[in-house]
DNA sequence: TCTGGGGTCCTAGGACCC
DNA sequence: TCTGGGGTCCTAGGACCC
């Protein structure tokens, strides 16, 4: 606990949505949200005009539509959200050397181990501007003593705020919260809370330590009651190590035949090691995940003697694991991953050996599939394409053999035209994202507080071929601090 | 039309070793 | 022949976070 307001917290405001909405100038002001479109999908992110509607993140898609109807639903772009999030990054880091990731759209910064001891709230406002002017996009921060309270700060400030939370003023903060507002409280915890009539974060503090160990055992009693007295000592922390690496799959109809449960673990098992060796780790612990058609969920592990990274082992290890997972009734979800990491991959070894893995017979040899094509010719609403007439745009919709395209690009100030095709039309295609660029003009900054150069990239020209302008990145930005270990 | 995907951390029991 | 305690590793499940 600090007797300063050194601790940032930063969330950007409906990340994923209000990226959605810089790219697409018809979306702006409009409920948006963003999520698996499949029968089975849930909501990632919904848009402050969707949330009106009591939208919200992990609601079902089906729940979402029925609730606003009108929403623009949207898959998400992972690679265009990840693109933003290491401008942002950047951005932080500019501000101190430590600075902990969270999540894409999250971050936690000290500013104790900035360089010039600035005070904290002059960091953020001018933080809060850099970011809107790099990325067109808001966030919001609170400043505190402590992680717990720098979070909840920011999360008092959203959207598009800050909120510092004074030395002394934290139990005032605290104590009216519900307990679902402290970090590591869900819905298990806050129902368990409850029945021993504990509803807010005054009702932790006053039920007293071992009152809290009894109810929730040693680990969580401890760490709830400190926080709850406002006590929470964790340290910023830069470069976490990742410790397990998953995929998973839920399928839109449950499988039932076992041969395709198979297939679909030596996919996965596929994945997983191509995801393993893109960060240049190899892992010990193979284990294999099953949610059955009735959400009873089950994993099966196996440790092998040395980690491995090889694609044949893990498969194999996989198939094992999930032959002995009574399957009858259907599957809804498969998943597989790697824990136990080390940090070797074979990955160089292959590709000079033409494909011989470190001493495997011939006939074990079964290099890793490719991402597989055939997604190329589906279209999700949201997705970027490329008429070959009418330039760049995005999916608003298809059915019944055509797509409805809208032609706009972030830099419009209006929205696009709609125009509709034949899905196999050969003059469509998918296409690489647009980075949205700064609706607002730069404001005049102090001095001190300039970036390097953030260059949005140029606005479209209608004549210059639009791939020109595609996958353009700000210039002058680091690379994040959550970048996987490298070789 | 219920309930994604990628993670982290904790607990608890059994095996095994000293 | 009977009875220990502690530590570590492995496995399975569950809660939680974004």
């Amino acid at each position: 606990m600090r007797s300063a307001p050194t601790i940032l917290h930063l969330d950007m405001d409906a990340f994923f949505a209000a990226v959605e909405q810089a790219s697409k100038p018809s979306l702006r002001g409009k409920p948006v949200v963003v999520g698996g479109l499949g029968p089975r999908g849930v909501v990632a992110t919904a848009s402050y005009e969707a949330r009106v509607h009591g939208v919200h993140s992990a609601m079902a898609m089906a729940h979402a539509r029925r609730l606003c109807p009108n929403a623009a639903y949207l898959v998400p772009r992972f690679g265009l959200y990840r693109q933003i999030s290491e401008t942002v990054m950047g951005l932080l880091a500019e501000v101190s050397p430590l600075i902990e990731p969270l999540s894409l759209d999250e971050a936690f910064v000290d500013l104790e181990a900035a360089d010039s001891q600035e005070d904290p709230r002059a960091v953020a406002v001018r933080l809060r501007a850099t970011i809107r002017e790099a990325t067109g996009l808001t966030a919001s921060v609170g400043l505190a003593g402590s992680k717990l309270l720098a979070k909840i700060a920011s999360e008092k400030a959203k959207p598009d705020g800050l909120v510092v939370v004074d030395p002394g003023t934290e139990r005032a903060l605290l104590d009216p919260l519900p307990v679902r507002a402290l970090w590591g409280v869900g819905p298990a915890t806050a129902e368990h809370l409850r029945r021993a009539g504990i509803a807010t974060v005054a009702e932790i503090a006053h039920a007293g330590e071992h009152e809290l160990v009894r109810l929730l055992g040693k680990a969580h009693g401890t760490s709830l009651h400190a926080m709850a007295v406002g006590l929470d000592n964790r340290p910023v922390v830069a470069d976490r190590d990742v410790k397990s690496i998953s995929v998973e799959d839920t399928f839109d109809h449950d499988l039932t035949d076992r041969a395709q449960v198979r297939h679909e673990i030596d996919r996965l098992a596929d994945r997983c090691v191509q995801r393993l060796r893109g960060a240049g780790r190899s892992g010990r612990t193979v284990v294999v995940k099953v949610r059955r058609f009735d959400f009873s969920t089950l994993t099966r592990s196996e440790t092998l003697r040395a980690p491995t990274d090889d694609p044949v082992v893990v498969r194999e290890t996989a198939r094992r694991l999930v032959d002995g997972v009574d399957t009858t009734g259907g599957v809804r979800l498969l998943g597989v991953g790697v824990a136990g990491l080390a940090d070797f991959t074979q990955e160089d070894l292959f590709a000079q050996s033409g494909g011989d893995p470190a001493g495997l017979p011939a006939d074990r040899e079964a290099p890793v599939a490719p991402p597989s094509p055939e997604r190329a010719r589906t279209w999700w609403p949201g997705q970027d394409v490329t008429h070959t007439q009418y330039g760049p745009g995005w999916v608003q919709g298809s059915g019944v053999g055509r797509v409805t395209v809208r032609f706009e690009v972030p830099a419009d100030t209006a929205p696009g035209r709609v125009r509709t095709f034949v899905m196999d039309d050969p003059e469509l295609s998918h296409s690489d994202p647009l980075l949205p660029v700064p609706r607002v003009l730069p404001e005049p900054l102090p001095q001190s507080a300039q970036p390097p150069e953030p260059q949005p990239p140029e606005p479209p020209s209608p004549s210059a071929p639009s791939r020109a302008t595609r996958s353009a990145q700000p210039a002058g930005h680091s690379p994040p601090a959550t970048s996987p270990k490298s070789r």
